[in-house]
DNA sequence: AACCTGACTTCGG
DNA sequence: TCCGAAGCCAGGT
């Protein structure tokens, strides 16, 4: 327990989402205790996803969309989601309620 | 040691 | 329906 608890808490839910699902930066944020945190979820992706061996790849916004430009990471990430089985339709949007993860949900 | 920024989201006008 | 502003806060400069 090094840093606050938030932080932990985020840590513990990023590395929680399975292979083949996604979740949020605001869902992530909530489940670690603060629904408006979702800009200190992208910083702890920022500095902990090396470090902590963090699936970054999960996390995408609420639109469904990745929010890293062609270019800065887009392309990587969409590569290694698709590995793991998501899929992107033409709009390049993920499909929430086949994707989302939800944690509790039994169809994981 | 302050100030700025960010792979976001939500709310009010 | 659309847009600006607030909320959150650790790391980098």
């Amino acid at each position: 327990m090094s840093k606050n608890v938030f932080t932990e808490q985020a840590i513990e839910v990023i590395r929680s989402i399975p292979e083949g699902k996604v979740a949020t930066y605001g869902g992530v944020a909530a489940l670690a205790g603060n629904p408006r945190a979702a800009r200190q979820v992208v910083r702890i992706l920022h500095t902990c996803s090396r470090k902590e061996g963090l699936p970054w790849q999960r996390v995408i916004n609420r639109e469904g969309r990745i929010s890293l430009k062609r270019g800065q990471g887009y392309e990587e990430q969409k590569k290694l989601l698709e590995q793991e089985g998501v899929e992107f339709d033409l709009s390049g949007r993920v499909n929430f309620e086949e994707f989302l993860w939800i944690p509790g949900c039994k169809k994981n």
